[in-house]
DNA sequence: TATGAATGAGGGTTCATTCAT
DNA sequence: CATGAATGAACCCTCATTCAT
């Protein structure tokens, strides 16, 4: 026989779906109240009020994805650099394309988007806890695998055209199945994805170490009047 | 003596501005109607209710936004087609990030970035209109630039690839600019971004042009419970 | 060829309908100006404001009732008190409840109807222009067809009677249809009831004078808690 | 000490007297809640909406209005026809024009008489629970009275020439006070006119018996273009 | 710990009306 | 005479929150 979720888990996991789908404004603590068969007054009584569960969704969804898909491989695997750069692509493409950590609820993809798009206070700590050490991470994997050849700047620009590349499936998902109609869902596909971004990603960061001596010789494009 | 904008076409430029900046929902027309010194009543009046506004922003930045920056130079200009994948990434950057389309303000870039998180009904008809054709330009490009040895769903991956990294800037701008301290805003920095990411897709397309041959052969990372 | 109503009278019919039907509140000027093909601000130009057009109706539907169905026959007409009670009858059923008055329009009878509800002061100069003279009219039909023997009290009860029994059906049609499923619609049965409610009234009245002597012996009915 | 009515309670009562004087639409919640010292939100709370307010108030005027006052005497009183019409009448006067049903307030009455001029929804469902049960006790009435002589279509006209003098009471009581001056006050007058009522519709229903085999030889009146 | 009643702020929208053209 | 743009008041309703139970 399987317990059922607390009260206070059931909002959480509820909210960061439904907060993620329509946005923190747009969502409504009644709705969320409902599809957690909770009462309305519970989120006021667990979180204090609706920003205090948004916190509680924020800190709950990073903490349960990096706890998931890490992005160092276990320390007796290989340091190969390209190893290390597929593996943190892979993870990236997991921790919130797949739904198996939030059982099987698919918005809390979207509200890291949200916070991407229009940073709350409360993704300040999450930055700082998160984020930034990922940042370092792939800037060290870059690094190795341009073979120390590339300055502060190129690295960054590289790693934020890896990350581009995996947080775009997270959020244009709709468009691009729209788009690319025979293209296979998103979220079916993650090995497939995580596999092509790798490949393109090596090929870009090498073609940036190997014309580093071209100058930006590009004139400005001019806007038509 | 300068006459000003009617009120039915301030009232779109600031509405793509909130619009974008904090989503339909928690955006108010009575803030609307105020920064666009414009009675509440007014957004009834031309634009039937706050749905219609929305529309009729939307309508709005993409008709300027592709008739000020087109996706494909002149046809007297180069046919090389890197130099057209040059001109259509840099045309990407400046179309939702230069605040020249919109007198100075910045909303709009994010209104596009929401839509691709949560297409509205309203977005079939721009994506239609505007989106598809773009993808098939740009597939043509990357067909051209692979020397036609790619098929259909490396050459959709690989556009895929190049539009997340430009629209990745468009949406995390602010996240970017406090991780990567040292890098100029983004704004101020739209010629170096798309060189880079010119350089960057050309070494991904030319990469996995060059590793067809190479299965993916990984296997598929377990979460770890 | 037929040449068009001029605005004022077009709004004057069609505000007549709309007003009847929907009440003076719910009833707004756009709706009424749009199904009389003018402009909405052709109601205040013509008749000052909302108030204005509803008074111009009100006026113009008692001038042409009264003006098409008159109360009293034509004096070389039979001067029996029997036959003038059957002529007025008849009178009140086809004044608001015959559709010929009002180019098909059928609201206007309903406008009545709400005034004796609701009388708003438009009413007052209607009540001593045409509906006081109608009481004195039926009171002396009513006085005479009893031979002078109720005094003035049962006589306008009788009268009060009789009136009833007509605004009910102006009043209360769409109950009555629905109640009475086997009765033609009333609109199309005027004749059979103007002599029905005749007979009924006739032995209402000889009924009162035959019971004069009677006193109200009834105790008060007392409601159940 | 008297314990307040519950504000759910206090809202319909209210809510009845005003929407039944000003009309659905022309009442304002705003107002209705503050006569009720209640809050606003409190109707959508309680009702949902300004029509489930409704609709709760129709449904309470019909349930305590038969309840306080049925149709039939009690089963140990006389059969009597003519007293059981006696009872009927003063039964339907009692109703809607007595006060005492809803602490004073006068507009219910008003309400019920707006709904036979222009029925609701709502009403529907007071149509079929208590209005078609009421034809049908009158219908009886009206035939025992008559001695089995009318045939239905008959007794349907003398039943809603019974029920047109009530109801018009009702409903034109401003009207009728205006134009009978010296007439006592509807509310306090009740037994009066029930007496009355009841005098001159037994003549009418024996009138009608008395020349059923008279045709309805007038001619269609004619108007006078 | 959990709930149903109640609240005040603020939301979008409708409306009759005015004014310059 | 007629019109389209614009306005301010008022409308119903939703919302997050509080409080007594």
């Amino acid at each position: 026989m399987i317990k059922p979720l607390p009260t206070r888990e059931r909002l959480i996991d509820i909210a960061g779906d439904i907060f993620g789908r329509e946005g923190f404004k747009a969502a409504t603590v009644r709705k969320i109240a409902e599809e957690a068969n909770a009462n309305i007054a519970a989120v006021n009584y667990h979180f204090r009020d609706k920003e205090g569960l948004y916190r509680a969704v924020l800190e709950d969804i990073f903490s349960k994805a990096f706890q998931r898909f890490p992005s160092v491989p276990p320390p007796e695997a290989a340091a190969d650099p390209e190893k290390r750069l597929h593996f943190f692509i892979r993870a990236m493409f997991y921790r919130f394309l797949s739904r198996e950590g939030w059982g099987g609820l698919s918005g809390q993809g979207k509200l890291i988007a949200r916070e991407f798009l229009n940073p709350t206070p409360a993704f300040d700590n999450i930055v700082e806890t998160y984020i930034r050490p990922q940042k370092n991470i792939l800037s060290a994997i870059v690094s190795d695998v341009s073979g120390g050849k590339l300055d502060p700047d190129r690295i960054i620009s590289c790693a934020v055209s890896i990350i581009g590349q995996c947080i775009y499936y997270t959020f244009a998902a709709p468009i691009i199945e729209k788009i690319a109609e025979n293209l296979a869902p998103v979220e079916e596909n993650l090995d497939f994805l995580s596999d092509h971004v790798f490949r393109f990603s090596l090929g870009g960061i090498q073609r940036i170490v190997n014309t580093l001596h071209e100058n930006n010789g590009f004139a400005r494009q001019e806007a038509q009047p």
